[in-house]
DNA sequence: TCAAAAGTGTTCTTATTACACCCATGG
DNA sequence: CCATGGGTGTAATAAGAACACTTTTGA
């Protein structure tokens, strides 16, 4: 039987070239209050109408990681994006069309930095609250649940925010930043003491303005100090 | 160009149904002294009479997850094996018959456990200490980096050694499993107050025997505790 | 009696937690 | 003058790091 199984396959190597293979993005934004994720509305079949994460077939001469950054220009004209692979999905009927396999691909953005605008196929793209994603296109709703737990893990073991922030912030924006991925409330105290101990902050004479209360400081990540401690790691404890 | 890119797709998807999928399997075994990872040696071209990690193609109609069990079943006899999904390789020109795309999954096993035997088309099949692994076929070098990098940063996050060790072992077996999978040493007053003090050893009233020094003793896991850690998760700082 | 590994505690330092009030601004 | 979020410190507890000598066995 296994042996079997084994043998016929020698004999037709050629049967088994007839998958395709896909790339989806799973692409978290930060908009200084709330986590969000980008998705488009499909333009066609299958799943016409439906909101997916942007992803598309890999060609057969491109390496997958490349087709992960050419799928996201063309369905959102996001561009130089530093992608990071997720995980793989396999099932057999996960795709309408055929035997498809997937790679999702996740990355950080500052929603304020990037101009998004649909491209053909889609119509429509948009930036939609983690918490409010309904029901998705394919597999899309297990794939993003994914790479959120993904992220949630990540957060503990190093610093974020410089992907995700605008070039000057607020400590408050950090910790609601922090708060969004985690699901959970941080003590501001210590937020902020773990926060400037770890030297990657610097602290500008700048504050918000035109706020209804007291304005807050902005300060900016130090990029040396940053990317240190993403190298060494650290241990984000609530 | 991007444009047309898409719309060719469209209107020929036949062409992207021409590759092939494969699974790789990375287990890693532990022998009471070093860690080690199950090799076959290939009995056909490609890469005839190379090592390499059991795997092979998955069917059309098969599930990724389930290809990985099969595959490792068939190519080593190995049976009933957990296997988790560790990173996806795609590059172009990683194999030589055409586009194969490769997910790579690993497993823990106590090799004694365990009896392997190789099948049709493997001459051999063998336990390879990871720091002896010389030159393996396709890419598969790059895929035991991965999973060896993940393995590491996994044993820092939760417990590990029920998968690996016999029933029966002492807390110096248990320690040198820590030391194989870091690559670094620890201290041994410390590793016990930290393993002792989490409770998910059981200390038995039994010795080694036969060993030319003071016997040690034996413990064996506490699985109801073993599984809260799990699941919870801790921090093994060294 | 020697070699080899087992076994055992304490001190110091660092990190984590819990917790409450005054401040500056716009409306 | 009120509502809103900004900003600040300390004490108690827990976790981690460093470190050396005695014990038991087989050869």
């Amino acid at each position: 039987m296994q042996l079997q199984s084994i043998k016929s396959q020698q004999a037709n190597v050629k049967e088994f070239f007839k998958m395709a293979f896909s790339v989806d993005c799973v692409i978290f934004g930060f908009d200084g209050n709330e986590l969000k994720i980008l998705l488009i509305k499909r333009g066609e079949e299958p799943f016409f109408e439906f909101w997916a994460l942007p992803g598309n077939l890999v060609y057969l001469d491109e390496n997958i990681d490349d087709a992960a950054g050419r799928v996201l220009t063309e369905l959102t004209g996001l561009d130089n994006v530093y992608l990071e692979q997720v995980e793989t999905f396999g099932d057999v009927g996960r795709h309408p069309l055929g035997r498809v396999v997937t790679t999702a691909y996740y990355s950080l953005v500052n929603i304020d930095d990037v101009h998004v605008h649909p491209h053909s196929h889609v119509e429509k793209v948009g930036w939609v609250p983690v918490s409010k994603v309904k029901q998705l296109a394919f597999d899309h709703n297990k794939i993003l649940d994914a790479c959120f737990g993904k992220l949630k893990k990540m957060v503990r073991g190093r610093p974020i925010g410089f992907e995700l922030l605008p070039p000057k912030f607020t400590l408050s924006e950090l910790q609601r930043l922090y708060e969004s991925i985690l699901e959970q409330e941080l003590d501001k105290r210590n937020f902020r003491k773990k926060m400037l101990s770890m030297n990657i902050l610097i602290e500008l004479d700048e504050y918000q303005e035109g706020v209804a209360h007291r304005p807050a400081r902005l300060y900016k990540f130090d990029e040396i100090g940053y990317e240190r401690i993403v190298q060494e790691g650290f241990s984000f404890a609530v």
